[in-house]
DNA sequence: CACGATCGTTATGCAGCATCACAAGTAACC
DNA sequence: GGTTACTTGTGATGCTGCATAACGATCGTG
């Protein structure tokens, strides 16, 4: 029985919208990045697997900017997702600086298993809030990360 | 004029709870920190001074565990506040071993202009979304934080 | 053609967060 | 009371995320 000590007081922090923010959204990534660990994949892998399924042929400067990733950061993500031969660079037609990326057909598949992961666990936050508030706080956050 | 390529459709990202919590708490974070810089403080020392304020006397690991953070890291962070003379460690008087944590009067001077700073921003967010939605945000924010 | 801008890339630095190892001190136990 | 197991703060170290600087290749425009 150990003697007892009164729990340290956080203070304001938690009437704080950003200090939430952030413990919340470090609360969900845990839970994606352990279902998405089966697959070694990563959320910013994700996101990026699933822009390039949406938008087959843009170049690595737009899928990079839609996400809000430098291009120079771009690279080793490409590299990776590359590497594990889930997308490509194609030689983009109109411009040879530029390269266009696509799944492979390996990508493809991951995409849409990644999907029916991130379905349950989106089923797990309807269960967890409630339907209607996750679309509230869905609409909220949006609002929050426009400027 | 650019030869208007159409956007890039970001998928079903948008109704991702983790990836909108993400996109939320950087843009929040970023007016956070843009307002702090003219103090020259971070976020995350600023939730160790407000926690400080509100519990002096507790040890390191007892703050940096009510924040989340691995007392190995949280050795740096109260040095930097300790060179800036906002804090300082004490001889716990129970416990050799502890440093027992307080503010300096400069630094609860610097916690309430900081508190004032945030204050600002908490005003803006209501403006932007209303008090009775970020009320109902707070609320769904602190459940998704819990186990 | 020449010039300025853009694209992908490399190199590099800083901050956040994790693990490992350790010395000093404490607590439990027989 | 002395051994043993645990806790506290600290240092060293590595990985990841994110930023900037510089560069060659290429493009668009005057």
């Amino acid at each position: 029985m150990p003697a007892r000590t009164p729990d340290v007081d956080i203070g304001a922090l938690t009437g704080l919208i950003g200090y939430m923010l952030r413990r919340a959204q470090i609360a969900v990534f845990q839970d994606v990045f352990r279902a998405f660990a089966e697959v070694g994949i990563r959320p910013a892998q994700f996101s990026v697997l699933t822009v390039i399924a949406h938008n087959p042929g843009r170049t690595q400067s737009q899928v990079a900017a839609a996400l809000g990733i430098k291009r120079t950061n771009f690279v080793a993500l490409i590299d990776s997702l590359e590497r594990r031969g889930l997308a490509e660079r194609r030689p983009a037609p109109s411009d040879r600086r530029s390269h266009a990326l696509h799944l492979t057909e390996a990508g493809r598949m991951t995409v849409r298993r990644l999907n029916r992961m991130v379905e349950k666990l989106e089923a797990g936050m309807i269960r967890r809030i409630g339907r209607h508030r996750r679309a509230v706080l869905l609409d909220l956050l949006a609002r929050l990360s426009e400027p």
